[in-house]
DNA sequence: TATTTACAGTACCGTACGGGTCCGATATCC
DNA sequence: GGATATCGGACCCGTACGGTACTGTAAATA
């Protein structure tokens, strides 16, 4: 159903708490599981991945955690995405080329890679400061799916 | 890595090999697989899930076998994806409302909910027509993953 | 009407990813 | 410098999906 995985809307979810926070400040792992009310193994996996990614700055330590690299209007949900799950492609061809031995006449390889090209585009347009709540309201953001019941269809 | 299932790039595939053949020509699941090179088990489970969904028409018996239901240029992948993978949604929430026990206050379903229309206008405009190969051509189409060393990141 | 052909549905199996745990590394504070 | 807090990486487990096999049903032909 051409869905993102789990991981990228729970880091969704937890780039928008962190962009809400004031300018560079650091909480802790534990501290946004808290404010995501997703459980800390989970969110501990995210961060890390966001963080390798340079989407996050990381301190160790005590009075450690993790703040934005950069400003909330410079990350894109395309950046997300790909720290999260990695370079957006809807097909194998898509991201790595020469997996597949018919490539020299696939007429479909073109213009799946203008829908890719398009869709890539839309996610570039969206940064996580248009994800924030309106100044001064106190909608805190959740996540955007149950944690079970996940059924299909 | 927002990448559609591995049975709708083989469905695209096989419409497009389908929609290759004269207008109205009936092909056997077994004629299909061996077209695209797929085995047949997986040719068949596509081929039925298209069947469902209106796509094709199929013929039981002996000269039985599948045709395309519509002409090819009123087939978009939009169509393909939704018939084998489900509705387009990128997230849980794009699909099935009440999922989420904090819709009211969320504030990111909005701006999801643009890229979501972005893509789906994305896979809404290109058709099946537009996959063929040039006619007169003899560039068959194949599968555009391979089906093992899929190998990630 | 018997036989053959071919689609339809159900059930099964293996693998890969999401989710979770544990231990090591590192920075702060006393 | 020792104790504590916190991140980083490796490993483990369960579930869900891709892939497969089997049985049932319908149509064509002789």
């Amino acid at each position: 159903m051409l869905r993102v995985s789990k991981i990228t809307d729970h880091g969704i979810v937890i780039l928008s708490n962190l962009a809400s926070e004031p300018d560079g400040s650091t909480q802790s792992a534990r501290e946004i599981a808290a404010e995501a009310r997703l459980p800390l193994p989970v969110v501990s996996k995210t961060l890390k991945r966001l963080a390798r990614a340079g989407i996050l700055e990381s301190h160790r330590g005590a009075k450690g955690g993790y703040a934005l690299a950069r400003s909330p209007a410079e990350i894109t949900l395309a950046d997300a995405i790909t720290a999260l799950e990695g370079p957006i492609g809807l097909m194998e061809c898509s991201v790595h080329l020469g997996q597949c031995s018919h490539e020299s006449t696939c007429t479909i390889r073109g213009p799946w890679q203008r829908v890719n090209d398009e869709i890539r585009a839309s996610l570039e347009r969206i940064t996580i400061s248009e994800l924030l709540p309106t100044p001064g309201g106190d909608g805190e953001l959740i996540p955007l799916r149950v944690a079970s019941g996940d059924r299909r269809r």
